[in-house]
DNA sequence: CTAACTAAAGCACCCTTATG
DNA sequence: CATAAGGGTGCTTTAGTTAG
């Protein structure tokens, strides 16, 4: 369904011109872009009519001015309801605020919509195909900063004058669809776990983990709860980006706080088990 | 072989329901 | 109304299985 997805890659004086462009006046997300005195930015926005919408994006309302607008919508109708739009831009707003790359313009942070699993699971794969996107256009919206201590460890002695790169894209070939979304519930836990076809185990940002953790955890999880926690990965008992984990049960683990099975613990829409889902 | 992962047994606590 | 019985959940522990 999402492989109907059009992108439009919109220079602010050519907005006029963009008018013809085919279904851009229907519904769909965009994302702006500028430069501010000292600092890249984005605005992550939705509409029910994209073209209007841009052209209601003025210095004077704004109090910006952008100069790019990226816009995603569907020449398939109805695929991106109000409801969709709305969980993409939820979406990418977060994660794009979890990397820091971009200074954000929107005043708030849209809010969420509850989708079913199944509608989810497209939804996240269209985030995928607009990571990729814009990362192929350039936008280093959604890359990683490298830890600088290994790279200078790792340094030649006599390398002193050799750069050291800041940022380093992310392979687009670790860009996997996702297969399976699960859930884990229980008192005061509230996680989302997305299966790619890597094998990877995410846990999403926003979803909400223990507050304490047990004797039974295995001591790397406390350590590696406690280095989340000060890297300010977690706040409140709620994640601020995505977390990989390389098993089921590490990500359970790490969620709930003491030692459990993840084949058992994770649940998709349906109320079936991981186990038995990814058999 | 070792470490990590998973399954399963069992304990403790809490909530609900039955019974005197 | 009080207490006992029963069931469910959260957690620990142990042991078996798999991957590196």
């Amino acid at each position: 369904m999402y492989k109907s997805s059009i992108t439009y890659k919109i220079p602010k004086d050519k907005l006029g011109l963009s008018a013809e462009l085919d279904y851009i006046a229907t519904p769909g997300i965009y994302l702006l872009f500028g430069k501010d005195a000292r600092e890249k930015f984005v605005y992550v926005g939705e509409a029910e009519d994209v073209y209007k919408r841009l052209s209601q994006h003025t210095p004077d309302k704004d109090n910006y001015l952008w100069d790019e607008a990226l816009v995603f919508v569907s020449s398939k109708k109805g695929d991106l309801d109000k409801a969709r739009i709305k969980y993409l831009e939820n979406r990418l707003y977060d994660l794009i605020a979890a990397h820091k790359n971009y200074l954000l313009k929107n005043r708030n942070e849209p809010s969420n919509s509850v989708l079913s699993a199944a509608t989810e699971e497209t939804l996240e794969n269209i985030i995928l195909d607009i990571k990729q996107i814009t990362e192929v256009l350039g936008y280093k919206l959604f890359t990683t900063e490298n830890n600088p201590k290994r790279i200078k460890a790792n340094l030649p002695t006599n390398s002193s004058q050799t750069a050291i790169p800041k940022k380093v894209t992310e392979p687009l070939t670790k860009l996997k669809q996702a297969r399976y979304i699960f859930y884990l519930k229980e008192k005061g836990v509230n996680a989302k776990c997305i299966v790619d076809t890597n094998g990877d185990y995410i846990v999403t940002v926003g979803s909400v983990i223990s507050k304490e953790v047990t004797k039974s955890l295995p001591d790397k999880l406390k350590k590696m709860r406690k280095t989340a926690v000060k890297q300010g990965k977690i706040k409140a008992n709620r994640l601020t980006e995505d977390i990989s984990f390389k098993s089921a049960s590490t990500a359970a683990k790490f969620v709930v706080g003491y030692s459990i099975n993840g084949r058992k613990a994770w649940k998709d829409g349906n109320g079936r088990e991981l186990g038995e889902v990814l058999a």
